[in-house]
DNA sequence: TGCTTAATATACCATGATGTTATGAAATTC
DNA sequence: GAATTTCATAACATCATGGTATATTAAGCA
């Protein structure tokens, strides 16, 4: 024998409040509507589920058995609108995101053990690239949003590119490197340290030589290439190299007092890093949620570099 | 956020079948409609509950989440239908009899007992109480089976009787009774012993009297009156007293050893020990269940009677 | 008892969800 | 790239559900 289970919510129901009226009220139904859904239902079984002839409608035993599974129904019905809840308020699904390495390294993966502080249901995909390859993801739907710095008015086709922080580039070197102690870095001081390169495929490949080229560097020596920010980081800081990264990464990893910047000023690409994504398609709540709390989290980034830079200004 | 729990189960389905197609053939509906229901539920999400473009059809981590539900919503309602199948099969319920005091304690009670090995998870509900209280009790629905003896041609308008076994009383006496050694028990012989009567209302009582006037016995004298079938026993075995006994009641009895019956015809009453019951009312499938089985009970103790019988008369 | 009140059942109508068949579109498979 | 499987869409019928109005019935009370 086969129940629609919305008849057993419904006697679930009336045996919990004791009564049709007060059932129907619950339900957010008429009180004739669950009557004869009642009585449809004892029909159906061919057996009273309440005593009949009673005013205060007492359930019998299969009355009260019946009602039970119907409390089950209403149980896993009320948890499902819960769990949907949840992810239409995006407390819980799924962001896919793919970045440029360094940046995810550097600064959006702290970002992502915040994020997910709040909102521990959400899971993060993250996957590594650079911009053709993020631009596919995104146009074929393996992405959510992709972190990547780009032109402002290059944005691709059918795509929304949304600017989170300039692109500032500095020289980097470990904390106590020779050049540290000196308050102005000439062309001829760098000329004799070897370079730590990024990936040819980075952005940062090519700033680097720009950067190079534009303040007269020419043959300079590249010692280390390819890695990840870790091992980037890692060579960095075991030796007197030089590397080029953004100014937000080597901001971000100020406190752990490995690495620091050089007071030359190279010039800037004309670059931005931002939030690429496809206005068209329906992003998930979860992927909006962690947009805005990226863009929030950068505007707190951003105001905080500012500062700095205030402060250093007045010393 | 509110579901239709069939939608939850037909999301179950799906998901449990590996696909559409499957789905809607073990829900036993065609694949259009599951494919409908299934799209609504997505719009009214805002999500896909299965990764989109895909053809076996993979849930997404929500829809999992939801199906889950679904399934405990499909538990429920199984196992609604499994209690319904029970109840309607006779295998649960309740069942409210009515009977004569001696009868019901003499020879119901066994019965039910070995009834209940078969069907534990039903609930018998015994009153006792003579004919009017046991009419009045079937009319008014307070019970729904009474057993007692009747006249088979004066059964009350609007019930049915259905004969179990005839009416036949036997003197008493605990085994080893000093009339037990004659071969031939004379109304002198009686004349000595005194008498335990049944309750005043029972129809026992009048049977009492009818027999023994029949036998021409007066002034015998009454030692003891209205106590139920356990105290009547008790007495009876405690001492030399006689008493009228259904002859059911007595047999039996027989397995203890406690009591046994003199050798000396009484006369019948007219009367058929019988169920009684309303034709009109839909009777649970408990009571049927349990109507059958008294029936066949007493036809498996009719004939041991009647073999006994016969075994007694070849010796 | 008989009256009053509260609770449940019934009648009737409208509407909307569900089911069906027929058919189109898309993704896999070979 | 053709074949096949799988899913989506369209159009339509129908039945269950929900509503309002009203009758019926049990409980409570004088």
């Amino acid at each position: 024998m086969k129940f629609d289970p919305r008849h057993l919510e419904i006697l679930a129901a009336i045996v919990d409040h004791g009564g049709l009226t007060e059932g129907a009220q619950v339900l957010g139904k008429s009180q004739p509507s669950v009557s004869r859904t009642l009585s449809q239902l004892e029909a159906r079984i061919g057996a009273p589920l309440f005593q009949p002839g009673r005013r205060p409608l007492q359930p019998t035993t299969l009355g009260l058995a019946l009602a039970e599974q119907g409390r089950a129904v209403l149980q896993a019905n009320r948890t499902a609108g819960e769990i949907a809840n949840r992810y239409r308020s995006g407390h819980s699904g799924l962001v896919r995101i793919g970045g440029t390495p360094i940046f995810m390294d550097g600064v959006l993966a702290p970002m992502i053990a915040l994020f997910q502080q709040n909102v521990p249901d959400v899971r993060v995909d993250q996957s590594y690239g650079y911009a053709d390859t993020l631009i596919e993801g995104l146009r074929s739907g393996r992405f959510d949003l992709a972190i990547l710095p780009l032109q402002p008015d290059n944005v691709p086709d059918g795509l929304r590119f949304q600017p989170i922080l300039p692109g500032r580039n500095v020289i980097a070197c470990r904390t106590g490197h020779p050049l540290t102690r000196r308050r102005l870095v000439t062309l001829a001081d760098i000329a004799e340290y070897p370079w730590i390169a990024p990936p040819t495929e980075s952005p940062l490949y090519k700033d680097l030589h720009q950067a190079l080229s534009r303040i007269g560097a020419r043959d300079f020596r590249i010692s280390f290439s390819g890695g990840s920010l870790a091992s980037v980081i890692g060579v960095l800081a075991g030796s007197d190299s030089l590397t080029v990264l953004p100014y937000s990464v080597t901001f971000q990893m100020a406190p752990q007092n490995q690495i620091t910047t050089l007071s030359l000023e190279i010039g800037h690409p004309d670059r931005h890093l931002g939030l690429l994504f496809m206005p068209g398609r329906d992003t998930s709540p979860a992927t909006q949620r962690f947009r805005n709390f990226v863009v929030a989290q950068f505007e707190a980034l951003s105001n905080r570099i500012a500062r700095r830079r205030k402060e250093q200004l007045w010393r």
